[in-house]
RNA sequence: GCGCCCGUAGCUCAGCUGGAUAGAGCGCUGCCCUCCGAAGGCAGAGGUCAGGGGUUCGAAUCCCUUCGGGCGCGCCA
């Protein structure tokens, strides 16, 4: 269902109809014309959109790319939303649009405010999982960027109309949480009196006083009397529990939403559902017992050549097969994560997005190998891979902090900076970028730093608005008002080039909407947003000195300014829909 | 040794899943405030898209290879 608000996708179906006329009069064969897009030329004096059907159905429709392009050329001529239509380059067909066009698209934007560019059709399901971190501390700054990469990534195909669910997943079974436990242990008996000391290998951060104190407020002395397998698992879950608290706090904090938090442990107490996966997989002859060859490089200490339960990964993609079964006869953890992705599929997730950390590249195709054994091929997981982040202050590495154990905790940093900051500046990367973090600059007021600069386009727009009630003293302050009153505005006055810029712009967000969904990078949006306000600013500046029949606010001339000033709405509705998808605030004034 | 990611202007990075003459910020040079927010803007200089092959109408983008960085490599999660 095309998105009636995208303007390239409509003149892709002229594009299509087009195709389907000359199929239709026997002038061409029926052509396949997915691969067939209407995009932005480069150049802008190519006019206002370009397609390349003729370069792309040469082949099938047996003309050179030219002579098909001047068929289709023809054809669109009488396209009422196109003004000329020409045939440039290698087989281009070089579109420009009529001005109503553009001024529509504005009216749109308006019209729709919030919702504009969202696709309303209904959506597939998909499962975001991100940040899932262990339950073993609080959150770091990596946390943070897979955090806000995944609630962004969320928001944005939620917009772009797919059905999502946002889930943690937390891996509260083995070893990890063992020793968290223990560490919690000796943080409680600290708290009775006793002095400790943290041997090597245990979690050493003062963050699990808290909890060692709340054993100790609940329970007095009595732990200390019983064996470990007793106290263990009541120790456990309590340390587990408070610190998914704090790990839901600094979530709330950076204002990351998730809907679904999954516990590792589930899969194996409410029936062992891991056992049934393997036993399933097994079945079907992709689980065997086998010997693995040892690694190549990086020899290992105590490597035991045995007989092991192997998934047999190879099957599908991996390079070696995985085993499922530590050697004392637990899961492994990649069993756990089979069956815990079967789950999705079984909950109904065909789409899946896993949001992961630089150090789990090297488990991506197991995982996409498990999916697609244990969904007969019909499950497809992306997994998304954040990099590092590099804290910074002025260019300089900032120390760790030894209270937390040994690293900065996001909560600081938020506390130092700020939520929309951070969130926006570790979405102004690709994902698979290394991100330097100066915490310096970050809260800099200039154009360096893209989140003042693009909330300052928000804030200055918003200025326009207060100063206009000079000349149109009927402007209403209140926003849905504002809106009403904007959308009747004449937009024909509209005629300038950087008027009719700022306009194309705003008309192209749709489509980058569905471009950064599809391609699952988010990071797009910030880059468009970011363009936004420049042109905007551009504008402005303009109507200074050079020229102030620019000028938003023509003291002579209310008409003009009330079709500047839906000018000025459209950017507004744009930037605070862009923003608010990043999860960045969109202030009406800096402060 | 193998696998994955990365290599684009002096620096930090985009480049819309293969499109036309590769872009932005910073830095550098020179400009613009009796003016709706100068917290801004304009102009200029700056490139062997790491190197070399290939695929095709067309490659920064896809394939092969070399070099250089990062991450990972039974029984951690």
């Amino acid at each position: 269902m095309a998105d009636t608000s995208n303007i390239f996708a409509t003149v892709l179906d002229r594009v299509h109809a087009a195709l389907r006329a000359l199929a239709a009069s026997g002038t061409l064969p029926a052509l396949d014309a997915s691969r067939v897009v209407v995009e932005p030329p480069r150049d802008v004096t190519h006019g206002d959109m370009a397609t390349n059907a003729a370069m792309v159905l040469t082949k099938e429709a047996g003309r050179k790319p030219r002579e098909l392009a001047e068929l289709i050329a023809e054809k669109l001529r009488a396209d009422e939303l196109i003004a000329t239509v020409d045939v440039a380059g290698p087989g281009f067909i070089n579109l420009t649009l009529k001005p109503n066009v553009w001024a529509d698209a504005l009216r749109t934007a308006i019209t729709a405010g919030a919702d504009y560019g969202r696709n309303t059709g209904k959506g597939e399901p998909v499962n975001v999982e991100y940040v899932s971190a262990n339950p073993t501390g609080p959150m770091h700054v990596g946390h943070g960027r897979g955090a806000v990469f995944g609630d962004a990534l969320a928001n944005l195909l939620e917009y772009a109309g797919r059905n999502v669910t946002r889930e943690y997943y937390i891996n509260d079974a083995g070893a990890q949480v063992d020793v968290l436990a223990r560490s919690a242990y000796l943080r409680y008996r600290e708290a009775l009196g006793e002095t400790i000391t943290i041997p090597e290998g245990f979690y050493p951060g003062d963050y699990l006083k808290p909890v060692g104190e709340a054993l100790a407020a609940e329970h007095g002395a009595a732990l200390n009397q019983m064996p470990e397998e007793k106290w263990l698992p009541i120790v456990r879950a309590k340390a587990i529990d408070m610190m998914m608290a704090s790990i839901r706090g600094d979530l709330a904090v950076l204002n990351v939403k998730q809907e679904v938090f999954f516990s590792e442990r589930s899969l194996t107490e409410n029936g062992d559902q891991v056992r049934a996966t393997i036993e399933w997989l097994r079945q079907q002859g992709h689980v065997y017992q086998g010997r693995l060859p040892p690694p190549k490089g990086a020899p290992i200490e105590d490597w035991e050549d045995r007989e092991q339960t192997l998934f047999r990964a190879t099957a599908f993609g991996d390079d070696v097969d995985r085993p499922l079964m530590k050697s004392d006869g637990s899961y492994t953890y990649f069993a756990s994560d089979i069956a815990y992705h079967k789950s999705k599929f079984d909950r109904g997730f065909h789409a899946m997005i896993d949001v992961w950390g630089a150090d789990h590249g090297g488990y991506i195709k197991r995982i996409q190998a498990a999916v697609k054994a244990v969904t007969g091929g019909r499950g497809e997981l992306d997994v998304k891979i954040v990099q590092l982040v590099r804290l910074l202050r002025a260019g300089e590495p900032v120390k760790m902090s030894k209270r937390a154990g040994d690293f900065v905790t996001l909560r600081e940093v938020v506390d130092e900076v700020g939520r929309d900051a951070v969130r926006f500046m570790m979405l102004y990367r690709k994902n698979d970028a290394v991100l330097d973090f100066d915490l310096a600059k970050v809260i800099e007021q200039s154009r360096e730093n893209p989140v003042f600069y693009v909330q300052y386009g928000h804030a200055r727009a918003y200025s326009i608005f207060r100063n206009a009630r000079d000349v149109l003293p009927d402007l209403p302050e209140e926003a849905a008002a504002r809106v009403a009153y904007l959308a009747k505005a004449p937009l024909e006055f509209l005629v300038d080039a950087a008027e009719l810029a700022l306009m194309k712009k705003i008309a192209a967000y749709p489509r980058l909407i569905e471009a950064a969904a599809a391609a699952h990078e988010p990071h797009r949006v910030a880059f468009y947003l970011y363009e936004l306000a420049s042109e905007f600013h551009a504008h402005w500046t303009r109507g200074g000195k050079e020229s102030p029949h620019l000028r938003f606010i023509i003291q002579s001339d209310p008409r003009l300014t009330v079709a500047r000033l839906a000018l000025v709405q459209g950017v507004v509705t744009v930037l605070a829909s862009g923003l608010n998808l990043l999860g960045v605030g969109a202030p009406e004034e800096m402060r």
